[in-house]
RNA sequence: GAUCUCGUAGCUCAGCUGGAUAGAGCAGCAGAUUUCUAAUCUGCCGGUCGGGGGUUCGAGUCCCUCCGGGAUCACCA
């Protein structure tokens, strides 16, 4: 139980025998800083079970708290706000109970869910926009673990169609048997280039023919290289041999450069799906559909869904010729996972580009009667813009995630040799400890903001390494590791495993930066819990912030293992700090960023 | 045009289901290190919470309306 729902249980057991109130009025919320106090009860809601003015309520309430109930203090009265204070006996009980090396994480749930995200085309290298899509989908899947469910990282792959055939295409006229291996380009990078060739090419042909006096819609339809693509595309359906073998070749070069972004971004998945061989799912749901009479046929032949009804419009779901659209396609893959999982929640991590989309898949499985349509969340996360506007590829103004790792670790390794820190480390120690400072700026970057909102990046003005960024955090965690290497062997604490000897403090006065300390360290679990239910990685994200904050007033304030502390002072404060560590390292964790154990 | 979404300090962002005088970081200014890591800490400066109505004991938060930014409204995925 933590603190919180403890204040709000004995202030409604309190209600109850002064009023005889309902306990679904007690609102009880963390003291404000400015006011002494640790949970504070407000009494306007209960001014009519009470018929008293605000004050007498509070102080009434607090009265009878203090006599009838153990662990409250004290208490005061502003306005209508009953300020509660818990004693010390309390808060060191709480701290044997954050000890336990599982807080933090709730065991089996019992439920199951499937967390998709990356989900790339593989004609080009992964970019910004990738890399939230990337951060965020894994961290809700850390997340979701942590809730206790079993969690499936799935990744749908979209290996098939005009795009990769643009790649295809260009590096057959222009490629001249270039590879990897000859060139000694990262595989999605080398097909990169060969669609932006083909983007080139393309344009000096609509050039060529819109100069010759054709008008420009039949330019881009008659531009000889788009006609073959196009012509590539019709062979790879039909599975002709020589394509099949060209399209697997240069899709396996882009898998190995984006297994190695994955790799060093830190991220897995347990499924990968590939469209090649999911875009014909959903056809036979159109026919359930049809017999339903949920879906239509036009004369034509194509299949719709009349959504006009519910506010939304006509949507297509098989053109003419029998052939399957996006959403038939995610219609059979939403169906083919719930069943083969037997999934309880589904969470697509997607741009809010398509919000419509998601909104038009729940509505017609939810018409076509699956309860779970529900159950189906769409993560939409914002665009992520330059100073001055949206990425373009066409201008060059993408930012290519494997640069941007890249400098984030090296601006990490000039800081830290400007500082000093790397000082008498091995080159692997250095390398080690860069990586995870470079990735913990970018990521925690990313993740803090709120997911649906569009953020800026600036390119020019490197990623904050101060402040409130990934590696101040990390910081106090390297702090207090350097504090436990100094305890050493007279304390045995062994870096990772906290003491669990709290029980020894008892009866400790504690100062009011512990009490607060103790405090944010039991919001840890109710905070896994609401980032659980509300997919949502900044409130892990800044709770970890404002813990390190805390923490480093309370390094600053008092001294832990300095010359002149008693002993007891010295474990209780370094027992205290390990929780601390620990509930960071926790915390970081589940945002898939890694703490070093110095910096 | 319709639907959705966002608008909080110069900049980047918090603000839980409505609760006390709206908070951080960066930038700017002024300080702190003989002793545990200064990637730290302290103080100052900075706000008509886009505007206007409404509901409420109480609104940054809920409702309406207007303004501004973005997204979507493809037989692309």
């Amino acid at each position: 139980m933590t603190p919180e729902t403890l204040v709000t249980d004995l202030c409604a057991q309190a209600l109850a025998a002064l009023y005889g109130a309902d306990p679904a009025l007690v609102q009880v919320s963390k003291t404000r800083k400015e006011f002494s106090g640790d949970y504070t009860l407000v009494t306007f809601p209960l001014l009519k079970a009470s018929r008293k003015s605000p004050e007498q309520t509070a102080q009434e309430v607090g009265e009878w708290l203090l006599k009838n109930t153990p662990h409250i203090r004290d208490f005061n009265v502003i306005k209508g706000f009953l300020n509660l204070s818990l004693d010390g006996a309390y808060w060191l009980g709480r701290l044997e109970g954050i000890s336990a090396p599982s807080y933090g994480f709730t065991c089996d749930s019992g439920r199951t869910v499937m967390v998709e995200y990356s989900s790339p085309n593989t004609n080009k290298p992964l970019h910004l926009g990738h890399l939230r899509n990337i951060l965020l989908g894994y961290s809700v899947a850390q997340i979701s673990e942590a809730c206790g469910h079993n969690t499936v990282k799935a990744n749908l792959v979209n290996d098939r169609g005009i795009h990769i055939c643009k790649s295809m295409i260009a590096w057959q006229l222009f490629g001249d048997g270039e590879t990897p291996e000859s060139s000694g380009m990262k595989g999605d990078h080398l097909v990169g280039k060969y669609y932006v060739a083909f983007d080139r090419a393309y344009k000096a042909e609509i050039k060529e023919l819109t100069e010759r006096g054709c008008n420009e819609e039949q330019a881009k339809r008659e531009a000889p290289i788009m006609q073959q693509a196009q012509e590539m595309l019709r062979l790879w359906e039909a599975k002709d041999p020589e394509i099949y073998a060209l399209w697997q070749r240069m899709n396996g070069w882009v898998y190995a450069g984006f297994d190695k972004t994955y790799a060093l971004m830190g991220v897995s998945f347990d499924k990968t799906y590939y469209e090649s061989d999911t875009y014909l799912l959903g056809k036979a749901l159109v026919q359930k559909g049809l017999e339903k009479g949920v879906f239509y046929k036009r004369d034509d032949g194509s299949v719709w869904v009349d959504l006009t009804a519910d506010g939304l419009d006509e949507k297509l779901l098989l053109r003419a010729d029998g052939t399957s659209v996006y959403m038939t396609q995610d219609l059979g893959t939403a169906v083919q996972r719930f069943n083969e999982y037997r999934l309880d929640d589904m969470v697509y991590v997607v741009g809010n580009e398509q919000n419509y989309h998601f909104q038009v898949l729940k509505l017609i499985l939810k018409k076509l009667g699956y309860a779970w349509s529900d159950h189906i969340f769409h993560l939409s996360y914002g665009m992520v813009e330059l100073p001055e506007g949206k990425m373009k590829s066409r201008e060059g103004t993408v930012v290519d995630a494997d640069d941007l790792m890249a400098e984030m670790i090296a601006t990490a390794r000039e800081m830290s040799e400007e500082l000093g820190k790397l000082d008498g480390l091995t080159d692997a120690e250095k390398d080690e400890i860069c990586r995870i400072i470079g990735l913990g700026a970018l990521k925690y970057f990313i993740l803090k903001v709120d997911p649906k909102k569009t953020m800026t990046f600036n390119p020019k003005e490197s990623i904050d390494f101060n402040g409130n960024t990934g590696p101040f955090i990390q910081y106090t965690h390297a702090r207090i590791k350097s504090l436990a290497r100094r305890a050493g062997g007279t304390q045995g604490a062994s870096p990772d495993t906290p003491e669990n000897d709290t029980k020894a403090f008892q009866g400790r006065e504690l100062e009011p930066k512990e009490i607060e300390l103790i405090k944010m360290l039991s919001e840890l679990s109710p905070t896994v819990e609401q980032a659980g239910r509300e997919y949502s990685p900044a409130l892990i994200a800044n709770y970890a912030f404002d813990l390190a904050k805390e923490y480093n007033q309370y390094y600053h304030d008092y001294p832990i293992l300095k010359e002149g502390v008693a002993d007891d002072d010295k474990r209780f404060r370094l027992a205290l700090s390990l929780q601390v560590a620990s509930a960071i390292k926790k915390a970081m964790g589940l945002l898939g960023i890694e703490v070093p154990e110095r910096m």
